[in-house]
DNA sequence: TCGAATTTGTGCGTATGTATC
DNA sequence: GGATACATACGCACAAATTCG
């Protein structure tokens, strides 16, 4: 093209677009001009003004629609979602608070079936090696809803050790369907009071990603939360939220110790 | 090729490469095949072999570099970062404390300077919307090192109009230099009582991945934390580390409300 | 319902520049 | 310097999805 900066031209092609987009010439939901246009209207390859979309489309300013075109998606300004206020009680649903903090409709739909347990779930929950062949947990697949979008997985795994023959083995059956693990285990005699939450970031999979509604390749951000009744570990989960969307926020109080001895299970990973 | 598995070449040349490197064909570090010879090996185009070693690359598994080759990049276990027992006590750095039990020795360098705070860290240090011209902050700008290599980044932000006047006005000059935020707020009469962080997940920016030593493009984890005193914010910071090298660890007591109304404060965003 | 036009996706070929060894 | 490798850019072709008359 004209003059060069030294940068590559799918780059500076690439910036050109997000500047346009930042100026708000594009909105959200907008298309983009085809790889076809730009090629003509730039003096470049089609490959190359196919590059320079691709770019924008790692970097999720912008989807592709096979057949229509390339359009752009703004990121959304994550939401909060309180990962440690809500526990001063332990009543109903956290995610349900969340969201109707932000005047949205919480939903969820569920899968239960009893499993054994896979040895990092044993590890987890302070589990024997192995029982044999027996079916020890109760693995529970959530797919949390806000107005109907889903925007949140989360797989949980409770000890049949500690729900067997009473009313709450089964997490969303019964009187306290849909009240949160905390209340269900108070229920049973075994009141939380230990949480210990460990978050990491990753690429989410092919299959998060469809699950959630978002492009392949969008970052996840990771929770493996660990419930205790004292020394017990109750409930264990692995919950999935994109990270576009959600921001965790923790908070506590100076100077007391939390946990501590817990922590140092499962260390060694 | 032979079958068809009705997914694309590269795609598919991409998943015979990710079984050779999860079947430990290639170790870390080793060289991938090169993009001319996968072609004349798998009698493909130069091309397509280049589109399915990109993939790769884009799912942190390899690094190609120029003129050399690609090579393989095993994502290692993230380390685990504790970011809450450890304020069991307030003395000494709790970066020190984390790398001390990895066995790792930690250090970091840093810049100092006293400007005007932006909006934005006006909104979470709670300062009046300006000051005409006034310099009312002191932003020390770390990089932190365990064992010599860069593992985290760090921008903070004090307000003069907690420091000003006392013997730490810059964090890391003075008695009490490398000791944490905390242990210094103390000295001057300004327990830190409460703590907010806010997780999040972004791809990193060029010159973050450049500083951590990642390749462009590496998922990273974000914290904006904020200390109280009392109902005084004396500090915030703007953490960056690679999600690939630490997951962050919280817990916490059940039932015990923490903070709570310091969350409404830039709810807004 | 059908077909034509458009657009992205995939795959091929080539050429040149530049970094590494 | 020479050989090798990746990075960029060009060209073309066809498939598949979408859109619209």
């Amino acid at each position: 093209m004209d003059r060069d900066a030294d940068r590559p031209m799918y780059l500076r092609v690439a910036d050109t677009l997000r500047r346009r987009i930042a100026s708000g010439e594009f909105q959200e939901g907008d298309r983009l001009p085809s790889v076809p246009s730009l090629a003509t209207d730039l003096g470049i390859s089609r490959s190359t003004a196919a590059e320079a979309l691709k770019v924008l489309i790692s970097e999720g300013l912008a989807v592709a629609r096979s057949g229509s075109g390339t359009y752009v998606r703004l990121p959304r300004e994550p939401q909060r979602m309180i990962r440690a206020w809500h526990r001063a009680t332990p009543y109903g649903s956290p995610f349900r608070q969340d969201m109707e903090r932000q005047g949205r409709e919480a939903g969820w739909t569920y899968k239960s079936q009893t499993i054994q347990a896979p040895p990092e779930i044993r590890d987890r929950l302070g589990l024997d090696e192995h029982g044999g062949d027996v079916e020890d947990v109760v693995r529970t697949d959530y797919v949390f809803l806000a107005d109907g979008e889903p925007v949140m997985l989360s797989t949980s795994w409770e000890p049949l050790g500690v729900t067997r023959g009473t009313p709450i083995v089964l997490p969303e059956d019964g009187m306290l369907a849909g009240r949160g693990v905390a209340e269900r285990m108070l229920s049973i005699g075994m009141p939380i009071d230990d949480w210990v939450e460990e978050v990491a970031a990753r690429l989410g999979t092919a299959e998060e990603c469809e699950r959630l509604q978002h492009p392949p390749g969008s970052i996840m951000v990771t929770i493996q939360r660990t419930y205790y009744a004292g020394e017990t570990q109750v409930e264990t989960a692995d919950i999935v939220v994109p990270a576009d969307r959600f921001a965790l926020v923790y908070s506590g109080k100076m100077g007391r110790a939390s946990v501590s001895d817990k922590l140092s299970a499962g260390e060694g990973a």
